[in-house]
RNA sequence: GGGCGCGUAGCUCAAUGGUAGAGCAGUGGCCUUUUAAGCCAUUGGUUGCAGGUUCGAGUCCUGCCGCGCUCACCA
């Protein structure tokens, strides 16, 4: 099977590529040489410009966007992954046969190039390199979208776009080839996670590596991927969670560890969830909840200082501080605050069901207590939570690996925090009891063994591991690509997934 | 899964039910300091797919595919 163009443009690139060959010209060559990047090569010549040294000689590498020929003098912009440069060319420099691939157009938009010659600034100012020796690097056969710039002093105006979501997110690589806004995003992404990275290092954290393949899911309420390895005849589920891997290092002597990595869950997709997504979950012997939110809260606010400069962000046309302390509230005042509904005085389904009907809501006909409550949470209260904000205490029937709170039997010392209207991430104070944490397990297994779904496994390894004993601990889970979405003032998880979850668009009747 | 919206040239977008267009890109010219270069000329389309209504469908209807927003689901 060869590639046949898809229009008249790859038509005609892929004609002069072959003229290109005709020509004892290799698109495609084996060597390059570069000396500097196109922004060291600037920085070279401004350097050399100030001290009146002569000017360097460079030889920069990189992809054609831009270009302007005239009649024996032409221009093009070429850049790289730091930058971009002017290459001035003319005939006289370039000779006649190279120059003739100028002129001829054969050197196109989106190919890559490898130029030579002295730096120089033009007569409008532009530093420049003065080409002297010009060869191609890579023929591009497909275009990419034209997008070109204006640069003034009010900034850089844009004209023509690539835009449309579902082209960018299915050929990403054209989107960071032309957007570099896109670029940065990612640039942001990647110093993040170095932030987090270095933030649980410094603290004394163990970076470890867990199962992605389990035979048993667990550590949050997902529904998980399925797999099967073929030598083993044994189905294995895709993680939905690290939490139950983290925590038998505890009983492992390791005093703290963490994981950043990816998670998988077989739910709907939407702006804030993506099938895969990065988490980063920690657990640290020796500490409560209330020692998770002092760690929570210095991570967020010293990795943004570190990404942004600041620990103050705008997230979606909110200015939001993240600089501790964070505002504490537990889940019955916020509820009792946006609902008027106290579940404390209704300790059951069916008279909280009643007192939520009165107040003017319309709760879930067969939902438990605690799934009555944290629906409250979810559609009342976490819109309004822009500011960073704890919500502490949970009920306990939604928490299965959080420790009772003492004197609270419906509850849990459990927060989950909240920055820009997002869930941002959850800890507790962990379940050290494998007595407790068995009867917990056996207690989910029933509440939601009427639901159609597969009913949620028993780990008995873990238990296990517990009844060797565990330290009493803490433990933390975030999203990463949440927080990347903060950082970086994106509303759709989309734009900070570099290749984000869409549907197979080859299937009948769609185009292919 | 439900509701609403969208799908037209490589990209960004037009087009009362009446000959499918523009800008950029491309192609052919002119130009030895341009920079959204400019000027002249010009190519490019199974209007997402399949049906239907109509003398006539990009436009109206039905189904399907994909994307967006939203609701639901997410122990």
């Amino acid at each position: 099977m060869t590639w046949e163009p898809g229009n008249q443009v790859e038509a005609e690139r892929l004609e002069k590529l072959q003229r290109l060959r005709d020509d004892g010209v290799d698109p495609y060559p084996n060597r390059v040489q570069r000396t500097h990047t196109t922004a060291e090569a600037v920085a070279a010549f401004e350097a050399a410009e100030a001290s009146g040294a002569d000017p360097p000689v460079v030889t920069v590498c990189g992809r054609i966007v831009r270009r302007n020929i005239k009649g024996r003098a032409s221009f093009m912009h070429i850049e790289d992954g730091a930058g971009r440069v002017q290459l001035f060319l003319r005939q006289d420099n370039l000779g006649d046969a190279v120059y003739d691939q100028v002129k001829e157009k054969a050197l196109a938009l989106g190919d890559f190039v490898q130029a030579r010659g002295p730096m120089m600034r033009t007569r409008a100012g532009e530093v420049s390199v003065m080409a002297t020796e010009l060869a191609l690097l890579a023929k591009a056969l497909s275009p990419l979208p034209v997008i070109k710039e204006q640069v003034s002093e009010e900034g850089v105006r844009r004209f023509g776009a690539f835009t449309d979501p579902e082209e960018r997110y299915r050929q990403r690589y054209a989107d960071l080839a032309v957007n570099p806004d896109v670029r940065e995003v990612f640039r942001t992404r990647a110093r993040t996670v170095a932030a987090i990275r270095r933030f649980l290092d410094d603290e004394g954290f163990l970076e470890v590596e867990t199962p992605i393949l389990q035979p048993l899911y667990g550590g949050a309420a997902a529904r998980p991927f399925i797999t099967h390895h073929n030598q083993l005849h044994q189905d294995l589920y895709l993680r939905i969670s690290f939490e139950l891997y983290l925590k038998r290092l505890l009983v492992g002597m390791y005093d703290a560890v963490y994981e950043i990595g990816r998670d998988f869950r077989n739910e709907g997709v939407d702006r804030k969830h993506n099938p895969e997504f990065t988490q980063v979950e920690f657990y640290k012997a020796y500490i409560d909840y209330e020692g998770v939110m002092d760690l929570a809260e210095r991570l967020v606010s010293g990795v943004a200082a570190q990404v942004t400069g600041s620990t103050r962000i705008v997230f979606q046309g909110h200015e939001i501080e993240l600089a501790p302390p964070w505002q504490r509230v537990t889940l019955r005042a916020a509820i009792r605050e946006r609902t008027g509904v106290d579940y404390a005085a209704h300790p059951d389904a069916a008279s909280l069901r009643a007192a939520m009907r009165a107040a003017g809501l319309e709760p879930g006909d067969d939902a438990t207590w605690g799934r009555l409550v944290d629906d409250m949470l979810g559609d009342y209260v976490e819109p309004h939570l822009i500011q960073p904000t704890f919500v502490i205490d949970y009920p306990r029937d939604i928490s299965p690996l959080a420790k009772a709170k003492p004197g609270s039997p419906n509850l849990v010392e459990r927060f989950e925090f909240f920055i820009g209207g997002l869930e941002m991430g959850n800890a507790f104070t962990e379940i050290n009891d494998p007595l407790d944490q068995e009867q917990r397990f056996l207690e989910m297994g029933r509440l939601y063994a009427a639901d159609d779904e597969e009913a949620h496994p028993v780990d008995e390894d873990y238990l296990r591991a517990m009844r060797y004993g565990m330290p009493p601990n803490g433990g933390f889970g975030m999203g990463v690509d949440r927080l990347v979405m903060l950082l970086t003032d994106q509303p759709n998880i989309r734009e900070v997934i570099l290749f984000p979850h869409l549907r197979d668009p080859d299937r009948d009747g769609a185009e292919s």
